[in-house]
RNA sequence: GGGCGGUUAGCUCAGCGGUAGAGCGUCUCGUUUACACCGAGAGGGCCGGCGGUUCGAAUCCGUCACCGCCCACCA
């Protein structure tokens, strides 16, 4: 016996263990049915399950458990990401709370205690997922800095690198001075931010008292200003170009260029060049071969390395020993000294309030600061190539296709991809230096240790880069890395490429794009088929959901509260194609209602002795209301199939909600009850195994979103061993004899008590008081069918008795019209007269104004003439209809005096 | 500045050429062989504005307005 209501926190967990125990998930290489794989997106080692995570990984696992109904060889390919930047940062808190550093561990000390971290407490997403009943092949679980997977990694580089396509270079670099490291665009936000914009004047050489005047945000980067330009059209300043400026503070002399960079309508119309700290600047120095010192370190302090030697006095305008005063000094520190300084100098035109966009490194949250270094990087632009190809030819298309443009935008104009970080955790860039600099970039210390040997002709001791590459190299690598390559596996072989790919668009750059451009690369063919896009998870009102707003839905918290199937049935109910999910406690509780609903229904059932008959089928049904429900089933199937087909989400939940609940528990349940009262009845039997054929087509359909309370009925039940739904045959639409008769038959009974359920409810008559239903005017099958349904009427609509009105219409009744028949109510004493005459009086004018619209409709030649002629003959078919009821309804009101 | 998406009932959204829909919320009623995490009924809409195409536009095209996001831009 079922109990009263499910518990899920009780129940899920053991049905889960017992899939999982089952081997339930796991792929079967070995197996003749066609393979269906998606790749999970790696979660952070160090993460633990939100909202995004329950969106991402509900849809993946609704997709997987649908084909694996459908009887494919599924294979969701588990694992986590080492994720260098955030998982240092977490294990460097953790040493500094216990009073030591990254610094004191040193590197080796550093490593092993991060991977003791992640051995301790790196499992924890994955047992957050199995909560969420996500059904991964765990025991294929992967890492991105596992042995198979970092040796990928190795392989992928030393091979672009022989090919010239990974490479060593000394270029401007985003730099995020608070981890100290290279970062790449992509990591790189831009942030609205209030600063000033400074007028400061650089005296022109040779012409006293004569000034150039530049505008500028960063007055503290001028320490290394070259040049100042102007446009070459520009009048204001076309005798100026070729002088030289000085440059005040440091006393360089600088020269006045002519560059179609400076823009006459921005600050002054002069701008000066900095080209070792502004990405603009570079390029003009480049053109105009200035020199690039650079004169912040990694810190972003100021150093004055390069520039020491050209230190020269000048009277007025320059001091030394000022500006040595700004070593060491940070970026912000320097720039107001240096206001200061420009201001006593008298050099400070004026200063205007300015708010500018400023590139921020999103990680840090500080200002980036473009820097000179050598760092490594990939030549994304011949990757990319392939992979734009691949989607334009549809090799790979995007769900919803939209999303396409936005990977075309990017992919057309792809920048050069800096790969290597200066951080400890992570894979370590496998290239070794000689003594004189000569790179070894081999597979391992031994193979460099070989290639030096054969270069110098003798043994040489080389150091391995200090750097480790970005992370989303390796999660580049994941739809074949994790499968075993470059061993050439059978899952390889089997699984590669994959089906689908499920994400959001945030990522369509770091990891969709790279994924492209490495699979096509190393693999000659792309890693998926189809790449779905969804939305982010937002909070009710659509604020972006984050811990300090405090509006953030914790989905274990969910699960605790209404149960994982309740979570997951809101999640695909409100995924729709291209649109964010806002997601609400409320909307989590009133799903919760669904599952209740499900589960009540099948308590009903099971009190009722409705019990699973394998012998049953559909085409034996002879009773209309067992062949109106199969066929209302069947058309639950095909809707639920086609919504899962185009990755209706959405629509497939709107599908099984609405079969389960409208059709099912309000029509289905309550018509059957006449029938289940008396199990002597000559339909009780079939309606008992229709309603067990039923229910069970119906957990299955429900499955892949809500698995738990649907399993737990499935074997309550008895339609399988214990635990088998999961792999129990995905249902197809079937045939029903009948069905167009049964349908118009259930249809007109549905209309009957919901007309006269409207009439009664608005005459307010208390549900005790049962009333005749007589039919005016009733031909004969609706006569027939009225006595079909008879006990079901009385039941749901109230009445005393259903029979056919021979005679007059008697005074003080209520009337209603329903196809050609008038329902007569003869309720005496609570009609009050005028009350009924109003209520008739606006029905009729609503009826007769629809029927007016398609009058005017029909006289217009054109629509006659032009439309189709189906279109033509159903609106003189509605209207007949609906003048045939204005008349009844006149008729109606004319009885009642 | 370039691009994408949105604007339909109080809220969240579906519909995307032929009778304006759902869920929630609201109001009224309700101890009926499961379910109050429920049942029955009702009210509620110039489908953002303006033009166009069409026999017919929420739906297609153009344009404007507002909202959101992405990319670019430290003068």
């Amino acid at each position: 016996m079922l109990n009263k209501t499910y518990a899920p926190a009780e129940t899920d967990p053991k049905l889960y263990d017992a899939w999982e125990r089952a081997g339930a998930f796991a792929a079967d290489p070995d197996s003749n049915a066609k393979p269906f794989t998606i790749m999970v997106p790696p979660p952070n080692v160090t993460g633990s399950l939100h909202v995004g995570h329950a969106l991402t990984f509900t849809i993946q696992d609704i997709l997987i458990r649908w084909q694996r109904m459908r009887g494919r060889d599924v294979l969701w390919q588990p694992g986590t990401d080492h994720a260098g930047i955030a998982t240092q940062l977490m294990v460097e808190r953790l040493l500094q709370s216990e009073g030591t550093s990254r610094e004191a561990l040193g590197r080796d000390g550093f490593l092993s205690r991060v991977w003791k971290w992640k051995e301790e407490s790196g499992g924890t997403i994955s047992r957050q997922l199995r909560r969420l009943g996500a059904s991964l092949d765990w025991p294929r679980e992967r890492f991105t800095m596992d042995d198979g997977l970092s040796t990928a990694v190795r392989e992928v580089f030393v091979t672009l690198a022989k090919e010239g396509l990974v490479y060593r270079d000394r270029r401007l670099v985003n730099w995020d001075p608070k981890f100290q490291s290279a970062i790449s665009d992509l990591e790189v936000e831009s942030r609205e931010v209030r600063g000033h914009l400074w007028h400061i004047r650089y005296p022109v050489a040779d012409m006293p008292g004569t000034f150039i005047t530049v505008a500028t945000t960063r007055p503290e980067t001028m320490l290394g200003d070259t040049a100042v330009a102007v446009h070459p059209t520009d009048a204001r300043y076309a005798d100026l170009v070729g002088k030289h400026a000085i440059l005040p503070l440091t006393g360089r002399r600088v020269p006045i260029i002519a560059d179609d960079y400076s823009d006459p309508e921005r600050g002054t119309g002069a701008v000066k060049i900095t080209p070792a700290h502004d990405f603009n600047d570079f390029t003009v120095g480049q053109r105009h071969n200035l020199p690039m010192p650079s004169i912040l370190d990694r810190a972003a302090q100021v150093t004055l390395g390069e520039i020491e030697g050209e230190l020269a006095a000048v009277e007025g305008v320059a001091d030394p020993a000022f500006v040595r005063r700004l070593a060491r000094m940070g970026r912000f520190e320097a720039r107001k000294e240096i206001v200061a300084e420009l201001e006593r100098l008298g050099l400070l035109e004026k200063t205007e309030p300015h708010t500018h966009q400023v590139p921020h490194a999103d990680r840090s949250g500080v200002p980036i600061e473009p820097l000179m270094t050598v760092q490594w990087y990939c030549n994304a632009g011949v990757l990319a190539k392939p992979a734009i190809k691949a989607v334009e030819s549809g090799r790979t298309r995007f769900v919803p296709q939209q999303w396409e443009n936005t990977f075309f935008a990017w992919m057309r104009d792809i920048q050069p991809w800096c790969i290597s970080r200066q951080l400890w955790w992570g894979h370590r860039i496998p290239a070794w230096y000689g003594p004189d600099g000569t790179v070894f970039v081999e597979r391992t210390a031994e193979e460099a240790a070989e290639a030096a040997r054969a270069h110098y002709g003798q043994p040489t001791t080389l150091t391995q880069d200090d750097d480790v590459l970005d992370t989303w190299f390796s999660s580049a690598l994941w739809p074949f890395s994790t499968l075993g390559w470059p061993e050439k596996t059978r899952e390889l072989a089997r699984y590669y490429p994959g089906d689908v790919l499920v994400t959001g668009f945030d990522i369509i750059f770091f990891w969709v794009a790279r994924m492209m451009m490495m699979g096509l690369h190393f693999m000659g063919d792309v890693p998926f088929s189809t790449v779905y896009i969804h939305g982010l998870v937002r909070d009710e009102r659509g604020q972006k959901m984050s811990k300090t707003k405090g509006n953030a839905v914790d989905p274990l918290e969910m699960i605790a509260e209404y149960g994982t199937d309740a979570l997951r049935f809101t999640v695909a109910a409100l995924t729709g194609p291209g649109r964010d999910v806002k997601l609400g406690k409320r909307t989590i509780e009133n799903y919760r209602g669904f599952v209740t609903k499900l589960w009540n229904a099948a308590r009903f059932c099971e009190m009722n002795g409705i019990a699973p008959d394998p012998t049953f089928k559909a085409v034996d049904a002879t009773l209309p209301l067992t062949r109106w429900i199969l066929a209302e089933l069947s058309d639950a199937v095909q809707e639920a199939s086609a919504a899962l087909e185009q990755y209706r989400f959405d629509e497939y939940a709107a599908a099984v909600y609405r079969f389960t609940w409208n059709s099912f528990c309000d029509w289905f349940l309550e018509f059957a009850k006449p029938a289940l009262a008396d199990s002597q009845s000559a339909d009780a039997s079939e309606v008992k195994r229709t309603a067990a054929y039923t229910l069970g087509v119906l957990l299955r359909l429900l499955h892949p979103a809500i698995p738990f309370v649907t399993e737990a009925l499935w074997d309550d039940f008895g339609y399988g061993p214990p635990g088998s739904l999961i792999r129990e045959h995905w249902p197809e639409p079937f045939d029903v004899p009948g069905a167009r008769a049964a349908r118009d038959e259930l249809d007109w009974v549905v209309r009957l008590i919901t007309e006269v359920r409207t009439v009664r409810a608005e005459m307010n008559v208390p549900p005790s008081q049962r009333s005749p239903i007589l039919l005016k005017d009733a031909p004969r099958e609706v006569i027939e069918r009225a006595a079909r349904w008879r006990d079901a009427i009385g039941r749901l609509a109230r009445a005393s008795e259903v029979r056919p009105l021979n005679g007059e219409v008697p005074s003080g009744v209520a009337q209603a019209v329903l196809d050609e028949t008038t329902i007569v109510l003869p309720l005496s004493g609570l009609i009050d007269i005028a009350q009924e005459r109003t209520r008739l009086e606006r029905e009729r004018a609503k009826v007769a104004g629809d029927a007016e619209k398609i009058a005017r409709k029909l006289e217009n030649a054109d629509f006659v003439a032009r439309a189709p002629e189906e279109v033509v003959a159903e609106n003189r078919e509605r209207l007949a209809g609906l003048r045939g009821e204005v008349a009844r309804m006149e008729a109606a009101l004319a009885r009642l005096g």
